[in-house]
DNA sequence: CCTCCAAATGATAATGCGTCTCAATTAACT
DNA sequence: AGTTAATTGAGACGCATTATCATTTGGAGG
């Protein structure tokens, strides 16, 4: 849980060979001082209020560059499109369920499921790069209420 | 690996209080003599080529209805489109590694890792009611070609 | 500061998968 | 065979995302 001083965010551009322009600058700053996981509108929609214009393909083009550096992660849940979230470190990973009645989204890591996975992926030679496990059902909340 | 005449495949929509079309027997028929990972457009391809000709708006619309009733798996690869597989039985689950190169798909099953995903859920107090998970990386020709 | 220009932005057109509409057709029951 | 509600085909439409392109701007160099 670093604290993000305006320097600190431009560096993340700079250090990339990017231009630190106040849109990337508004984009990631929302991000990295939000638990949730938005889509593309959500973060026009949350800048807007702030008074923060920022065109919806400035902020589509943004997220593909912090994708591509590792600051975000693109989540696909299944409902026509990505969300997004930040990625605190390269090495801190985790996997989520998705309650298909009120949208909340937990997050787990399970390091035996992990460990199994990389097993499995050598079992057919296969180099696993990335993965992706969605559990999609009901949170407690909305199991309760029938 | 039951063999399906053509009654047998009529018998799977009047089961269901659907019209046993032509349409809905040829892509049901092709998928269930077919272990490839289609998509929609796939599946309207290959029908022109056995001169079964099916509108690409009836082939989603009985891809639609044939998931709905267990018949059909619809599977997300992230690559912003659907694809489709036979369910041979509601039972025999199974999951997905993807090569990122040559696009092949390896089927796996590990029980252990279904179980530790129930664990997980629990944990959690959360109904699942499903789940994806796929490994996506390199088959072990790609990753031999480097 | 001032200049310069590749990079970035905004507006909007285009893309692509998938769904919807509606008139015409047809499966299946009597 | 006649009836009718379900289904089909053709094309319009929706929606998230990407591409285009004229305009603007960050930031390096002077
Ligand atoms: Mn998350
Ligand atoms: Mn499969
Ligand atoms: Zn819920
Ligand atoms: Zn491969």
């Amino acid at each position: 849980m670093t604290t993000h001083g305006e320097g600190s965010l431009k560096k993340v551009f700079r250090d990339n060979q990017l231009k630190a322009t106040p849109q990337r600058l508004d984009v990631l700053k929302l991000l990295m001082t939000c638990s949730e996981h938005l889509d593309a509108e959500e973060i026009y929609q949350r800048l807007l209020k702030k008074k923060k214009n920022v065109s919806r393909a400035t902020i589509y083009r943004t997220l593909e560059v912090l994708v591509e550096h590792d600051f975000v992660r693109k989540l696909d849940f299944g409902d026509g499109r990505m969300r997004y979230e930040q990625n605190q470190s390269p090495d801190e990973h985790h996997d989520h369920m998705v309650c298909q009645v009120c949208g909340k989204v937990i997050e787990f890591y399970n390091p035996k499921i992990e460990d199994l996975q990389e097993l499995v992926a050598q079992k057919h030679d296969f180099v696993m790069l990335s993965h992706t496990m969605h559990i999609y059902g009901l949170c407690s909340e909305c199991a309760e209420g029938q």
